[in-house]
DNA sequence: CGATCGTTTGACGGTGCTCAATCACCGTGG
DNA sequence: CCACGGTGATTGAGCACCGTCAAACGATCG
């Protein structure tokens, strides 16, 4: 394993674990949830009265199915969720990977159901906001009401790098990025940015970037190459972050208008094309 | 979007063009907002008094540039508004086209700027509600408080249209997709879902489906090619939408771990088959 | 140890990107 | 009225990236 750094490291096998039941020492207030998301509290008394449910997902399991009644809207205290939707004919899309301090199905509100599905990649707790006491409380709770608007304008954000991922790039420059994303986020929650542990299978990691599975190996094989990273399963470790990071940059090559945006900045990295198939019959 | 159940569908039609000039008469109060928003309000005497600026944006002028400070969040009267986000080397990857109702600029919130420029496809009106107000209004008035809620949780919703056109499907697919997606906003705005009158180029098309923009030309014959549309520049008349719709639900096959689920689903896809699905694509 | 799953590697074929040329539709000016 | 550029849409030819199929490996677990 690696970086013990976060509490609860002790569970991280999927056990069997114990059925999903709001823990008997967890501190769950509205105020321990306010501190999560980094808003400054004013009424600590009020905040500390209100209480949170907590809900634990064990690995594997499904904080909420496609299609659910909207019931509550989650934040992320610890583990990893993945959200995703399901084709008729079963492919998987995978919309985003989901860690702590993140909202987690939001985009249920408007319509009452659940348009995506979310499961727990490892065993996590989340704090659970019913929708019905959404309204009320961030009316009661101004603290609330700025939290829950910060944290979904970042997930607003996040759609531009599930963009910037799917965008019509070489698999290994999607790979890249996806791993600066990663690198990015370790070091959001305190976590070593250089080394980290993937939580998602390789076919899950494909099916996030929109190719196959095959695919994403041999992108990890040309990365590892290149010296930027080096990858024993699930263990990655970055080597060249800046070189990473500048290979991420490289897009197509584009012949229609192109602004002749001061020098030329492309200076090493090779393969800039991209062409080839993206069609048929994703191998899962 | 808004919700189906609000009657106010008098006011949908757009009267012609009386978005013409600035708005010397134009009521531009909370509770016009309020309306479009389709939330029905309490408090008419309140809403109604407090004023709300109007924003005039002629076709291709940008309401905001990438990268500039986030002053306001709007909201879409009359007109399309296209955001998008360039690389550096140039490449422009379209995000979004924003119809009646909708909010744009909301994902600059938790930052303070703005992640993707939005550019007017038309000349387009908008409600503009400056950031440094958004949270008194939003406690003074809970009914802003709700449709912001609503309408960001739209707009997350609108992360998955944008991930299923960019899924790895064949570009025809993508088109069909995008064109039933359009074909959905114009019935949700009260207009002809089967011909209308697309707002953007084959470029800014192609760059929303990641694409090229010939693979776009080439797509929009293949589906006229099936009898499903008729394009003739950006006029677009749906001949078939059932058949469309069909076209556009159709992935790939998968034959990895196939949902055992029950009986055998007798239903054919009218799936791509592979081997050259461009070119025989049955017959017609 | 055998079974199952996830990962990796190889070979082949196809779709869609690149590069071009052509056409249609403008608004301008000769 | 027609030549002249400019823009957008369409069409064609060639090539290579990546999806498909296949099989070997490795890891975990019963």
């Amino acid at each position: 394993m690696i970086n013990p750094t976060m509490p609860t490291a002790e569970s991280l096998r999927p056990r069997t674990m114990r059925t999903a039941r709001p823990a008997p020492g967890d501190r769950c207030s509205m105020a321990d949830l306010l501190q999560l998301m980094g808003v400054p509290v004013n009424d600590h008394h009020l905040a500390g009265s209100i209480p949170v449910v907590v809900r634990r997902v064990a690995s594997g399991q499904a904080l909420y199915h496609e299609g659910a009644d909207a019931l509550s809207i989650y934040f992320v205290r610890t583990g990893t969720i993945k959200t995703s939707r399901t084709a008729e004919d079963g492919y998987e899309q995978v919309l985003g990977f989901l860690g702590r301090g993140e909202v987690v199905g939001f985009d249920a509100l408007c319509s009452g159901h659940h348009p995506t599905a979310a499961v727990a990649l490892e065993d996590s707790t989340l704090y659970a906001l019913p929708v019905q006491d959404l309204f009320g409380l961030g009316q009661r709770l101004p603290e609330l009401d700025r939290a829950l608007h910060l944290a979904v304008s970042s997930q607003l954000m996040r759609r531009d790098d599930l963009a910037e991922l799917m965008a019509p790039v070489a698999a290994e420059v999607r790979l890249a990025r996806f791993l600066v994303q990663v690198s990015r986020k370790m070091a959001a929650v305190g976590q070593s940015p250089s080394r980290f542990h993937l939580r998602m299978s390789r076919r899950e990691i494909a099916r996030y970037l929109g190719v196959a599975h095959e695919t994403v190996s041999r992108s990890f094989g040309a990365l590892a190459q290149m010296g930027c990273v080096h990858a024993d399963n699930r263990e990655v470790e970055i080597l060249n972050l800046e070189r990473l990071r500048a290979f991420a940059r490289s897009t197509r090559r584009q012949h229609d208008d192109a602004p002749p945006v001061g020098t030329a900045a492309s200076l090493h990295l090779p393969r800039v094309v991209a062409g080839g198939a993206t069609t048929q019959a994703l191998h899962q």
